[in-house]
DNA sequence: CAGATTATGTCAGTCGCTGACAATGGGCAA
DNA sequence: TTGCCCATTGTCAGCGACTGACATAATCTG
């Protein structure tokens, strides 16, 4: 689920991240706890009143800590709309990791797309959060001019450790080969259409319904990119 | 140019908007003059201090007007520094209209921003602000994470227009073809890895070099997609 | 030259966000 | 257990982005 670090400290000094397989202990879990709270508690404000509609404030004093404390977890009022999101992405990134070298670097990102989409699907929670309040949340993403904008630059930045990735994979550099960036950035231009269509469409189809929608317009990559579409 | 309107009215009501050939008359002349002065002094500032480091107040101070007059042409502070961009978008989505039939829908979308880019480069003030200075302003916006997302979402809603546009000179129903939309979404990914890989460099190269530089990244789209790259 | 429009300035206020300092409380060794 | 160290939190004060409301000044129309 990977750590997120409460924001403008990243310690890795001397050891206060949680030696491998150890207890947490109670001041760690306490703050996963809080942050767990903030993210749910300005869920369902946002959706139930809108994104800009809900202030810092009511977030904070709904899970009883000041406004400053919020703060602390999140570098600004988007980023606990981004989190489940960023979370998301990182199981992504996982998944990424443990295909198997046989695939074609095209397949190894399609297949991982629909696998993580699967299995946060079926999990039914993502460590909080169900899918189907996720789902919510893209659209919400979607109409909110500001969040849509942190959204994008979180994807980008994702995107760039697809090149690393798939660089790794490959055995290459992409400071000398282009096709690794090329390759995550047509990835994610792919995905973020389907994501639009997902949003745009009024049925709210399930987890299921989005995997399908993703594959149909992977379908459409050579088809967009060959020569006369009249013919 | 575009017009751009000033912000959160779009009157189209009677005619105040200028007919046609008509003499934009005194008062739309001040309005432009002004305008253009916010976006100057904008950038002078922004250069030579940094983004955040610029109070919307120094800007508006600079050319004398109020701060609130400042908010009545640019919605945000964001706005003012990304207008530059927008307006070579525009001229982009000019020469795009204007591609013989006769091309490719990939064909007349690279030869469009090729042309963009000479004319725009070659033109060395596109209404003000050379291309070196919009060059500057590019490297900048990479640099500043909100910026970076305020300009993600314009290219977003370009896109849009793209598809708008390849969808009619195909003659098709982008809601019906997904063609056109994945066409564009990869296009316009294609675009942003060559804009990074330029702000990247330290050479701060012409309008010459940056065309190459998309040049190569599109000639790399089909090997990105092929099959296994180690053969 | 009126009188209708429209851009602009002023004012006051909300909200996002941050630095500084003090207080609380868990972690840990003696 | 005791007591020290340090991390987390709260409080406070403040800056800057942004907005609504109203008054003023400028342009445009006839």
């Amino acid at each position: 689920m990977a750590a997120h670090a409460p924001h403008p400290d990243a310690p890795t000094g001397p050891v206060p991240v949680t030696p491998p397989g150890r207890v947490p202990g109670l001041r760690e879990r306490k703050k996963q706890q809080t942050r767990d709270a903030l993210v749910q508690a300005a869920h369902v404000l946002f959706l139930g009143q809108g994104f800009a509609q809900t202030t810092v404030d009511e977030i904070a004093t709904a899970v009883d800590v000041s406004q400053r404390t919020f703060f602390r977890y999140f570098a600004n009022k988007d980023e606990v709309a981004l989190a489940v999101m960023a979370d998301a992405e990182d199981y992504f990134i996982e998944c990424l990791r443990h295909r198997p070298a046989a695939e074609t670097p095209l397949q190894a990102l399609r297949a991982s797309i629909v696998k993580a989409w699967r299995d946060l699907g079926s999990a039914e929670h993502t460590g909080l959060g169900s899918i189907h309040s996720a789902l919510e949340l893209m659209r919400m993403i979607e109409e909110t001019p500001t969040l849509l904008a942190a959204h994008l630059r979180r994807v980008t930045e994702q995107e760039r450790v697809v090149v690393q990735v798939i660089a790794e994979r490959e055995g290459l550099d992409p400071a000398l080969d282009l096709r690794p960036t090329v390759l995550a950035a047509v990835f994610g231009s792919v995905l973020r259409a389907a994501h639009l269509s997902w949003t745009a469409d009024q049925e709210p189809a399930g987890p299921e319904g989005m995997i399908a929608l993703i594959e149909r317009h992977f379908d459409q990559l050579g088809p967009a990119l060959a020569g006369h579409w009249r013919s």
